[in-house]
DNA sequence: AAACTGACTAATA
DNA sequence: CTATTAGCCAGTT
């Protein structure tokens, strides 16, 4: 299986996360039957160009945060994108996981 | 080919 | 709670 073949598993796994849902790395890796390949999906989601479609957004670690890795002014916007979709931060800066966090195949 | 790096995680201290 | 460590494994140099 080639790199792209790979990053293409993780972004149809994350077209599916509904809106107002988020998923982690690991979960991501997971479901698209690629288990301990979170960093890849980071490394998938970092040469992701804009405006592909993929709500990237939706993808944060395992903690609930936004990754603290990724570029300074991608982490405000994320934040911003995901609250439009209704999703909720505490106050230090996590989501939580269980209310928000995508369950593939279930009733949204 | 080898070393380095990293949008990760889980386990310890 | 925070900080460190070790495991992970593919992308980049």
């Amino acid at each position: 299986m080639t790199s792209s073949a790979r990053w293409a598993r993780f972004y149809a796994v994350i077209r599916k996360i509904p809106r107002g849902r988020i998923a982690t790395y690991g979960q991501v890796a997971r479901l698209a039957a690629l288990p301990r390949h979170a960093r890849d999906v980071g490394h998938a989601l970092r040469s992701l160009p804009d405006g592909s479609g993929v709500p990237w957004q939706r993808v944060v670690n395992a903690k609930g945060e936004i990754s603290p890795r990724c570029h300074p002014y991608a982490q405000d916007l994320q934040r911003d994108l995901l609250e439009r979709e209704n999703v909720v931060f505490d106050g230090r800066g996590r989501v939580c996981l269980p209310r928000f966090q995508w369950k593939a195949g279930r009733p949204t």
